[in-house]
DNA sequence: CGGGTCACTTGCAAAATGATAGTAACTGCA
DNA sequence: TGCAGTTACTATCATTTTGCAAGTGACCCG
């Protein structure tokens, strides 16, 4: 057994979060994705210390989530941009944006519009198979082997 | 300013994080769907320590994610359910896997099957007003007040 | 030369996590 | 009656992670 065999397991939500399963990167996607693409701006954004975001920022781009691009060459400074792999999580943000706006707490909120039809998305997780909502049928789980 | 406007803020995303936002949570709840519903369980499952499954199960059936269902009056003895609320955030969990198994590591994995049509499921994550994809369409943040 | 900006690093305290051992309330068997 | 076994934890302590505050280095601008 290999080390990644062992550290990844079979489960591929295990393997999602090892990846990403804190709050801090989480939270650091979204901002990239608002536009804050800069150490400063994310800091202030969200309030973050700066040893824990250099740290979160080194992992995110280790990991291949972000990626660094010069913008200033003198004096050398970076911004953060998503990769395909990091934008292709920002629908699982907005997942969780449309169930954390459903269940936790009350009054206003920040919303996502569509541009065309003016309308707050509602973030819904289906099976591309069917186009049932995950939910509204019967799974059973599939161990390989 | 009240408490609760304090420390929830707009951010759905963020509020959604306050209450799920980490590792152990969420595999504490894929593990109850599964149908591992009780402690022991869940505990050799995950390899998890006693004392932090014991603190991540209390605060999920705080925040109502779960509830206590006494299966045994003597000894007294509880399992663990999914409320409304926990089961809402199964899905997203499905996504993450769906991230999980397209981005990180080889290999096989352990797969969510559809029980009618035997396939594979393969969640994506749509805006329930147009159809389409999260991601595939411009959008624009709009922030209360 | 003296601020100001930006992106961090360093040092240290506080909090969370994790390993290990122990406890409590039973049941079932001899 | 006694003792092992099951289940669901709690207690204690070491390790790890997080967070705060201050400092650093590389510049630019006046």
């Amino acid at each position: 057994m290999t080390d990644d065999e062992k550290n990844l397991g079979t489960c591929p939500i295990d393997r999602g979060l090892t990846l990403i399963g804190d709050r801090w990167s989480m939270l650091v996607l979204r901002d990239v994705q608002r536009g804050l693409t800069r150490y400063d701006q994310i800091r202030t954004s969200l309030g973050i210390a700066p040893n824990i975001l250099a740290r979160r920022l080194a992992a995110l781009t280790e990991t291949g989530l972000l990626e660094k691009r010069r913008y200033s060459q003198r004096p050398p400074r970076d911004d953060y941009l998503l990769t395909e792999k990091g934008r292709d999580f920002l629908p699982i943000l907005a997942a969780i944006g449309a169930w954390g706006g459903k269940h936790v707490g009350g009054g206003a909120l920040t919303r996502q519009i569509d541009v065309e039809t003016g309308e707050a998305v509602r973030p819904v997780v289906i099976d591309a198979n069917t186009g049932a909502p995950i939910g509204s049928r019967a799974l059973r789980l599939e161990y390989p082997d």
